[in-house]
DNA sequence: TTTAGCGATGTAATGTTGTAACGTGCATCG
DNA sequence: CGATGCACGTTACAACATTACATCGCTAAA
């Protein structure tokens, strides 16, 4: 997924684990597994909500999300419930927010913990994620030198794609 | 201004240069210095909007910055006037923006480019910053790694500081 | 079986953040 | 003088987010 097109002299050490990517139905197992693992209800509500959430390649807003749903279910669906869900989304690792777009992505392997990285291309608005844990692990090392507990990075990096470019 | 209360054992490799942390007139003084640098003008409006950011502690939105603004010109300035002048002076590096909070926060030492790292406090809302260029960099070479250019990092850390802990 | 409680969702209103479009005043320069 | 350019004003609106309270359906205790 984050493979660049191009040969490279990039040594950033990457996590040592395996992922398991998932994608459409794979992917909402996935999900549903993690949501009721966490001692959550895996509603019809939030198997829309995520359903429309996966299908998105760039951050997608509350309110994106609210038409989608709304159309799909013939009803319309309040901005205030998706973020409802939104929210539990992220507590639960289901999805993350992308702070600088103020909007959400799904994410792509829950249940698997990470400081993700994100990449936003300012261009085409496309996201697309690393994970470098030494990276991520000496930001909450900076912090917390700094006397930060409880930290949560927040890690996100504009610039222009490598279509965009 | 980062520096813990406690003993650590933290490596990070810190900027090896010499900042010039300004505050109150100092401050504003640079500021204007680097604005008219960089071929704009300061203004009264300017000036009002930046003296009023320095004195927060905390990001400040461009909400709050026009209200005290127009307090203190006993004339209403609009949110847009301020916003204006606020992506002014992010683009010339003389504040910033922190994209977790929507909100601004000025540049301590302007003139002096930097990818910041924010730390913010859940709790009371303070921001205080590192300089690790050690450690931007390479975030900033994951990046490239991936194929993006022009990149633009935002890494903040919310958590609790060592006050509020 | 009733009913009290609780979690999920609906509804409405409102608050906060951000942008667009266009007008005005003022300085500079030909 | 008139044209240009920049800073700022004014209005309207779009986008993002939260609050308070109502309703529904399930389940567990009486």
């Amino acid at each position: 997924m984050i493979d660049p097109p191009h040969a490279n002299a990039y040594i950033g050490i990457m996590a040592a684990h395996h992922h398991h990517e998932h994608a459409g139905a794979s992917l909402a197992q996935a999900a549903e597994a993690a949501l009721v693992g966490a001692g959550e209800q895996w509603t019809d509500m939030r198997s829309d909500i995520f359903a429309v959430l996966a299908t998105f390649e760039k951050p997608a807003s509350a309110y994106d999300i609210a038409d989608l749903v709304s159309q799909k279910r013939g009803k319309r669906v309040a901005p205030n419930s998706v973020y409802r869900i939104l929210d539990l989304f992220v507590t639960t690792n289901l999805a993350r927010r992308v702070e600088s777009a103020n909007a959400y992505i799904a994410n792509s392997h829950p249940g698997c913990l990470h400081d993700c990285i994100f990449l936003i291309c300012d261009s085409c608005g496309t996201a697309t994620h690393i994970d470098d844990d030494a990276l991520t692990m000496r930001v909450r090392a900076a912090a917390e030198h700094a006397g930060f507990a409880q930290v949560r990075p927040v890690i996100e990096v504009r610039g222009k794609c490598a279509d965009c470019d």
